[in-house]
DNA sequence: ACCCCTCGTTCGTCAAGCCGAACGAATAGA
DNA sequence: TCTATTCGTTCGGCTTGACGAACGAGGGGT
C-alpha cells in the first residue's frame, strides 16, 4: 500500500491531461477559479492542494477527480484465455482468472469466470465495500447474495455487494461470465 | 457535472468508513498521523482538507482514495438482458446495452455487446482518456486500434485506449462481450 | 461513592495554502 | 525596431487548514 500521498504525479497528471486539452496554464486557472500562481506550484510539484482546489481543476481539465491521482496506463494490454494468473483453481469446477488487476490505488479488478454445474462455489465475504459485478455471457447461473440469489441469462447482469456472502452456483454446461469486483 | 467539491460527502464517507472498521475517531487520527481534531472537523463537514491528509486519512481506513468522495452505492442491482438503454443499436448488426452506468464523478461503464458477423462497427474516438477493456464471452471477434486489431476468442481480454480511432468486428455467429468503459 | 481511562468537541496558535501583482521570456504584428 | 500580447514563474499578503491542549461526557472497575 502506498503510505504517502502522490504529490508528484498530481504534478505530472495535471501536466499530462492540461497538454492533452491543449489549455495553458492561464486559461486552466481562468475556468477553474483558481489563481495561475496556485496551479503553477502544483504543477511544479510545490505544494499540497485542497480537495476543493484539486476539484476546481479537475472540473475544468474535463477529468474524473480519481484520475489526477492516477499514474497514466499502458497503452494495449492483452491476455489469452489460458494466460494470466488464475485464482481460485482450486475446484475443478469453478475457475477464476484475472484480467486486468487494478493500478496502485484504484479500486476495479476483471476476472473471467467459468464454472460447471454443481453446488456452485459460496465466496465469503471479501473486504468490506467490495462491490462485485457480473455479466453472464453464456450458460445460466444463480448469482448473487446466498439469502437472495438470482437466476441469471445470457447477458444478464447482476451487482451485490462483495463484503456479504454470495454464491455462483451455475445451472448449464459452459457458463461463463464477466466478473467486475470493484473497491468502493 | 459537479462543479462544487463534495466536502458534506467527503464527511459521511469518513463517517461511514470508521464505523465500518469500527474504530474510534481517537485510534482512525492516531493511525493517520493527523489530529483528532482535524478529523472531527472533517466529520462534522467544517473544512477542507488537503490531499495529503485525506490520503493518510485513506490509509489508515484502508479504502481507497476516491471512495471517500463517492456517495454510497445501492446494494443490489440485476437488469435483464433486454433491459437498460440500448446505445449504439442503431446498426441491427450492432448492439450495446448499458448494464451498469457510472456513478457521478466516478469513472466506468459497463455495456454488454452483440454483434453479428460483418464489416463491424469502427468508433471514432470517445472523449480523451477513456481506456475500454473487452472480455470476449463467446464467438470470435476481430477487436482494438484499427491500425493493429487484435483477434479474440472465447475468454480473451483486451484493453485498448478509447480516444484513438477502434474497431469491433465479429467473426463468427453469436458473438457476446462485455465492455468496460474507464474514463482514466 | 470514587477514580481513571477514553470518547469526541472546542479553542488559540502557527504554519501553509491560496491569492493578486509584478516579473522576465517568447512570439506576433506594424 | 518597437510595441503589445500571452506565456509561466516568483514574490508579499491574507486566509485557513492542521496542530496540541483543555474541556465535558460517558463507562468500567474498585
Amino acid at each position: 500500500m502506498d503510505t504517502k500521498a502522490p504529490l508528484d504525479v498530481i504534478a505530472s497528471s495535471l501536466r499530462r491531461h492540461r497538454a492533452r486539452a491543449g489549455l495553458s496554464l492561464t486559461e486552466v486557472a481562468k475556468r477553474a477559479g483558481v489563481a495561475k500562481s496556485t496551479l503553477s506550484q502544483l504543477e511544479s510539484g510545490t505544494g499540497n492542494p485542497s480537495v476543493e482546489t484539486l476539484w476546481a481543476l479537475a472540473v475544468a481539465l474535463d477529468t474524473p477527480f480519481a484520475a489526477l491521482l492516477d499514474p497514466p496506463r499502458p497503452k494495449v494490454q492483452v491476455i489469452r484465455a489460458g494466460e494470466g494468473p488464475a485464482i481460485y483453481s482450486d475446484q475443478a469446477d469453478y475457475s477464476a482468472t484475472l484480467v486486468a488487476s487494478s493500478p496502485p490505488n484504484a479500486r476495479r479488478d476483471i476476472y473471467r469466470i467459468v464454472v460447471a454445474p454443481g453446488p456452485g462455489r459460496k465466496s465469503e465475504p471479501h473486504m468490506p465495500g467490495v462491490v462485485e459485478h457480473v455479466v453472464l455471457g453464456s450458460g445460466r447461473a444463480l448469482v448473487g447474495p446466498l439469502d437472495d440469489p438470482v437466476e441469471l441469462k445470457p447477458g444478464d447482469y447482476i451487482a451485490y455487494p462483495g463484503d456479504l456472502p454470495h454464491i455462483f452456483q451455475a445451472l448449464e454446461e459452459g457458463t461463463v461470465a464477466t466478473l467486475i469486483s470493484e473497491h468502493v
